[in-house]
DNA sequence: GTTATATTCAACCATGAGGTTGAGAATACG
DNA sequence: CGTATTCTCAACCTCATGGTTGAATATAAC
């Protein structure tokens, strides 16, 4: 039985770190975690166009870090975290392997300062 | 009394994910999260040129994910966490937020769906 | 039905990113 | 010394990105 959703490809980790380089796409995450918003409302305090707002939600969209719903003409955007969680957790398991490697060394060279003379 | 290195300026958030965001460069990444690496070792599994390496090592460097260490003509590379923790954290941020409402809204619901009446 | 509103699509333009090659600088080796 | 090695810089090319404007679509309001 195939899933519902089998379709709909996973974000990369490509797609969703250049959405997150983009200081547009970080504010408008910024303000999604406070709810959903419409389109023209997000796209308001930004010094571009509606239509520059659109393509960045569209970026988002794409690296699956926001979601759509519609209601009549108005299209309520929110945030989808699954692929925030894909990102972090990257970032995480390197992060990990890098610690663990320099707390290994560092009590590596304290033993080795213990017997100075061997 | 100033810092030793007041000058150097912190990785921006645009930096770092766009750094994160090369597949070549999280490549990098992950090599190096086994030990310090030279930049002609490191360039080796590439189908790009040296220079092309070069630069993406340059890209890690300016956004704080990597240092170099001079010995003699070979430079040692090694990752430099702390950009990876600020990244971690904008993100952590943001999801803990999100998540906080969906629970929220999760128990309002909950609790609307107890008196179904009212 | 007409007009206004919300959003996207298409075409275009400027800039930057990622690759190339070729040369240059500094260090190691014979 | 001369030559090989490691790495970066500079110039160049191509394509992607981020912005623009203007038109198109679909729904709501009058």
């Amino acid at each position: 039985m195939v899933e519902y959703n089998a379709i709909a490809s996973k974000a990369s980790l490509d797609e969703v770190f250049s959405a997150l380089a983009h200081p547009v796409r970080r504010s408008l995450i910024s303000r999604l975690a406070h709810g959903e918003e419409s389109v023209m409302r997000l796209a308001e305090p930004f010094p571009i166009s509606l239509n520059a707002v659109s393509k960045h939600l569209k970026a988002l969209e794409a690296a699956k870090l926001v979601k759509r719903r519609w209601e009549g003409r108005v299209a309520w955007v929110s945030l989808d975290s699954e692929a925030l969680v894909v990102a972090r957790d990257w970032i995480d398991h390197y992060h990990e392997f890098w610690t663990a490697r320099l707390d290994a060394l560092e009590s590596y060279l304290d033993a080795q300062s213990e017997e100075p003379d061997e």
